[in-house]
DNA sequence: GAACACAGTATTGTATACAGGCTTGTATGT
DNA sequence: ACATACAAGCCTGTATACAATACTGTGTTC
């Protein structure tokens, strides 16, 4: 027994899911698949199946699986949702996280987190979601940040798209927001923070509206692998 | 094709998992259930795999599929996390749901939500998560009563156990929860239900860490189904 | 030219078979 | 009495086979 087929077909249609690797509303080939992971269906059904209740993929059933497909209103709610998870998670982390984890997270930070120049969009993208996670973490409550983590995966592709155009303000915010933690601020920790995701969330919600499927067209891979100019600052 | 023998499993399971007719930690025969599902293996796992990232299921790699366990740490977290996203859900339901969503609600609760004399404890539990449910789809924000959702069905086995010997606060405080929310006042529906969700969570937390196994030995079903006295008022 | 019918093909849904690891019970030895 | 080793049985993990359904493309008719 090779102790764990289903794991890696549901890590890797994961992370194409994720990714939309496939194409919203696209049929999952079965059989394609299975051949191009070199696995049979019936593990390659089962680690689709998990996607299915994660919501990265959709099932109807007689029909197959399909990419799920995002919405204008979708991506809003869970905006919304992770603002409401993350700003709550702030306020418990001034509470009750030790010095000694905020400090690493400060560590963490200005040591990879704040500088951007010659990394990907990909590379910024996962930093600017671990701070974030990380914050979650600090709460104390690891059943929260599973939960915005399950959020995270559902917005990434649309956090890419916007990352390509923010990485700038992150950085200071993210700076700002570490400062409001360490000093304990729970109001102001939580003011930015909410500032930080709320930010750009109509222009997010509108260019989903239009342009997903275009951008997607035009080949994400490109797009994720885009590196960043020198900083100036 | 009939469309739907792994879901017809999956809802079984799933009613089985919440409401831990398996044994927490017991592993989970497959072929026992598959006799009594009366679907084969495929399926079966295919529909145990969904149940898996829900959290309902935890899956051994080699060693197959057991019972959850709910240790008393993962219920205050829950806990929590459920009321982080009620607050958050009853503040949004006042500043935007419509009066007639209001009032709908309202004329449910009292039409039907009222009186415990005669029910069954599992009615009684059905009804109150009725009712936080509906609060949150007022919020407009789907994915937020979504994931209460998912929330709840972890705990309902311990909101079971709460019922039985709350169900009269829980009346009245459902009662003042819905005039707060038809007044729009977020701030006093928000301390109502906060408090409420909050009250005994103590209690709960400490009854899992000691009794829990024990009351589940007891019988389940037996609790479920007592019926509770006439009311006095 | 458009709509419809039909046949052939591809694909899903499920059962079953089988190999390999886990578990359990027994027997043996200390 | 206890621990250990071994063997038998059980169960999981996965591939494959097959039936039933959905899809596709072509030809026919109005």
């Amino acid at each position: 027994m090779s102790e764990g087929r289903v794991e890696e077909a549901y890590m890797r249609l994961k992370e194409r899911a994720v990714n939309f690797q496939f194409r919203p509303g696209e049929r999952i080939n079965e059989i394609g698949i299975s051949r191009e992971l070199a696995v049979s269906r019936t593990p390659l059904r089962e680690a689709l199946n998990r996607l299915v209740t994660e919501q990265l993929i959709d099932f109807k059933p007689g029909h197959g699986f399909f990419c799920r497909e995002l919405d204008a209103r979708s991506v809003y709610e869970l905006y919304e949702l992770r603002e409401i998870l993350e700003l709550a998670a702030v306020r418990k982390a001034c509470e009750s996280a030790s010095d000694a984890d905020l400090k690493a997270l400060h560590d963490d930070l200005h040591a990879n987190g704040l500088t951007y120049a010659g990394k990907t969009v990909r590379e910024m993208t996962e930093r600017d979601e671990a701070f974030h996670v990380a914050i979650a973490e600090l709460s104390g409550n690891h059943e929260l940040a599973r939960h915005l983590g399950q959020i995270n995966q559902r917005i990434r592709f649309i956090r890419w798209l916007d990352m390509a155009s923010r990485v700038k303000e992150t950085k200071g915010e993210h700076k700002a927001i570490m400062e409001a933690l360490l000093a304990r601020d729970a109001d102001r920790a939580a003011w930015i923070l909410g500032k930080h995701i709320r930010r750009r969330m109509d222009q997010i919600v509108a260019s989903v509206k239009e342009s997903f499927s275009n951008i997607y067209m035009a080949g994400p891979e490109e797009l994720f692998d885009r590196l960043f100019e020198p900083q100036e600052d």
